[in-house]
DNA sequence: CTGAAAGCGCTTACAG
DNA sequence: CTGAAAGCGCTTACAG
């Protein structure tokens, strides 16, 4: 039978255990470090293992250790989402950088919505591609959540809390980060502080919405909150209807970043000067917020290292170690300027 | 032994075959849909495999079929660089749409440079990880290239042309692109057109300089071309050299929309009026260009199909059906408020 | 048209 | 400390 491709040779075990003079079990105890080979033995193996430039089959390996290697993203957001939310590139990134450390690989799968989520994980399970999933976006009342835990998936939640079940999860910087923000607009003076939120299937936005009312609560200072889609579009409808109002808020905090440039454009439509008249925030940091004029104020926070956070907590649950508990990932407020003190 | 991990149980072919009362063969052939098994035979077959819920396990089919179902794409971006670039966030979309309507799944490994994605590449191949590969960011005189035809491992390189061997490419819309900002421009009067670039080290860059040196000269217009890092420091630093400039130039296009506006910062900062004083034009448009003020004109076009036509070609390539000819994607200039007459 | 068997390249108890 | 053997769950010639 022709081979169907030339190119070099892949040396599989048996070729090193014929050259090292060994059985192919002991090569496999040799490359896989385990013990019961006597050093000479062991040295010999692995040096004519390099010396061949073997590496595992892949498949093989999986197929008798019953593990794939690999870890499973599946991601139920629109394209267009995606796209200009560089948080999620650089959480990819993260999560990226922690499993390549350790040959295990990523499958990734961007999908239409959570029914296709769950699709995708009961096939992964299924077909035994992955060997744990991170869960991310985590949605009010999550399916996914009953769905790993039935199927004795392994998983952890980059997200959360809320709804999270039995499973470990790394709750954002939710919380602290609009705590933050509200303290930075009451130091300024504002007492009416609005809000153009994501979507309310979220679970962050229950977190974010929860934290607001009770720190407004506590500033004595009030506020609206809209909900929207995360589009840039959207954004700008909620900016409209938010300045339109009888009461105008003096001070507008944006989930998303691009939300936020585009509420920028709409107060410069009408005419309202950032930051004299009204002051604006993003809870996103990222490029656009310090390219942007005027540039803006917003929360920054470690994506990359949140992200290499929950690959590392998945991986400790593969291998049965402890998991770090929830603990909410560390945020910084950074003012620019679209945030100043209320005109007196 | 006790099983690691409990759940539902996975039927194997085995199940099947004994559930149906046939041989492992004969389940093999009519799952795979092999002729040689009669009609009966195969629905009775397919009713018990669906109702047992039955799914191939991966490992067991890579291994046996010598076809892992799955391919690679290696990226040598620094995190920083792909959390901005709505491209590659678009590219992906597309590209996974492909291949998960096909159940081929996408190993994604996010490297420091080309040395690190040469190894990569190398491992995939070795491990037998991937069927294919698909090559972005192709780079003048790109290692990769020969690596893979010496390897006779399959690719795909999504832009080009130029070093690209015998390998399929598909180039983006770098000649047609240039083209047309460069009439959009010379129709407003611009005989002063600049660029701030990318990477020289990339293969679009060059042919990009290439096609705008040609335009410029065309039209009776010049410019100076200035490299960068594609990032939003580096777009600003080369606006800043350019403004400083003697001839200061009517207009500037930048390779990617962040440097565009990172650009207009600067313009505003020097209180030169765009587009009054000074035209901008982003070469990427994205959802960026929409939403600054003034908004950005740009060369907008289909990344995801553009993906999706790559993706396609590699499992053309891979089946042995003829891979469709190299042609540049198609776009069109989308004038905005960034572009208007030289004044008089 | 169908079955029995070998084989893909590993891992892992089990003997010696 | 080392080897021979079974097995993971498929695919694929090869007999009947």
């Amino acid at each position: 039978m022709p081979r169907r491709q030339l190119g070099p040779r892949r040396p599989t075990i048996a070729d090193i255990a014929e050259r090292a003079g060994v059985s192919k079990g002991s090569v496999s105890y040799a490359l896989n470090g385990n013990p019961g080979l006597s050093e000479p033995t062991r040295q010999r193996i692995l040096a004519v293992a390099a010396e061949a430039g073997w590496q595992p089959n892949r498949a093989a390996r999986a197929l008798s250790a019953s593990r794939s290697g690999a870890c499973g993203l599946a991601l139920a957001r629109p394209a267009r989402t995606l796209a200009y939310e560089p948080f999620f590139s650089k959480l990819l990134s993260g999560i990226e950088a922690e499993l390549s450390a350790r040959q295990i690989s990523l499958m990734l799968q961007i999908v239409e919505d959570v029914e296709a989520e769950a699709v995708a994980l009961r096939r992964w399970w299924a077909e035994r591609h992955v060997d744990g999933v991170l869960l991310v976006d985590l949605r009010v009342d999550d399916p996914r959540v009953p769905q790993v835990e039935q199927l004795h998936l392994p998983a952890v939640i980059v997200g959360g809390p809320g709804a999270t079940g039995t499973v470990p999860y790394f709750p954002g910087n939710d919380t602290s980060g609009i705590r933050q923000i509200v303290d930075h607009l009451v130091a300024l003076g504002h007492t009416r502080i609005d809000r153009v939120a994501g979507s309310n299937a979220f679970a962050c936005t229950k977190v974010r919405n929860d934290v607001l009312e009770e720190a407004l609560a506590e500033a004595g200072a009030s506020g609206r909150v809209l909900p929207t889609d995360y589009t840039s579009s959207a954004g700008a409808d909620a900016t409209r209807k938010l300045l339109a109002a009888k009461r105008r808020p003096t001070a507008i905090i944006y989930d998303n970043d691009i939300m936020a440039v585009a509420g920028l454009g709409v107060a410069q439509e009408l005419g309202i000067v950032v930051p004299n008249e009204l002051s604006v925030v993003s809870f996103d940091d990222s490029i656009l917020c310090e390219v942007v004029r005027p540039s803006l104020t917003a929360c920054a926070r470690d994506v990359e290292a949140y992200g290499a956070r929950a690959a590392c907590a998945l991986l400790d649950l593969l291998e049965g170690r402890p998991v770090p508990p929830a603990e909410e990932e560390p945020t910084a407020l950074v003012p620019r300027a679209s945030t100043a003190a209320v005109p007196a």
